[in-house]
DNA sequence: AAAACATATTGACAATCTTATATATGACGC
DNA sequence: GCGTCATATATAAGATTGTCAATATGTTTT
């Protein structure tokens, strides 16, 4: 996964009002409504958050009628979680001698 | 973990610049003058990069003589595997039929 | 069709972040 | 001690992001 994109993901957990609603979400999907009442964020900032998490894919949206219901994308979340793992992980195979010894 | 501190973490994440420096950093330690050569900022970039890396506890640093050695730090990457798993695990005790039904 | 409702989009502004230049700190070699 | 080197800090400019008020879009109800 290029850089843009690994940014992008761990955008959606950089703000303290989107980890908000992803721990609202945790226990089940929740129209935007109903975390609207829970986040102190007029409609269209939780919108604008909501958009956010939704093009990182750790949340996806269902439309019903005039409602949306949020929810936790598990494929996203692994796709993350995968991200953050291939990240961090050291490569034993090119580990080489640090720079600038003594 | 507070979402103040859980953003921090995942703030590292969330610049290109940073990606970079944590994939150069997964072949091992280097100083922060071989980092340089190889991202493309002014050396106090760098250094700011550095520091927002080291805040989040994903690298840490290693001062030698002049010299400063970065590496990734497998105890805070754990952390932030953890705060990811516990951010994003569903929680089924209190899972909630969804608001708004028609 | 009109009114009411839920959500999205636009536009403006403030806050935050990335970046660079200039300068400071601290270590090493003479 | 003085100059040099590696890195950090201060400061400021520019870019991006978070926020809200106003408005638009689309759905349901009457």
């Amino acid at each position: 996964m290029d850089e843009k994109r690994t940014a992008a993901i761990f955008k959606a957990f950089c703000d303290e009002n989107r980890i908000r609603i992803i721990k609202l979400l945790r226990s089940g999907e929740k129209c935007a409504c109903k975390l609207l009442e829970e986040i102190n964020v007029t409609q269209p900032t939780l919108s604008h958050h909501m958009k956010i998490l939704c093009d990182a894919e750790i949340v996806v949206g269902r439309k019903e009628g005039k409602w949306t219901h949020y929810s936790i994308s598990e494929k996203g979340v692994k796709r993350a979680k995968d991200c953050l793992e291939q990240l961090t992980t050291l490569d034993v195979e090119y580990k080489n001698k640090s720079c600038c010894e003594k």
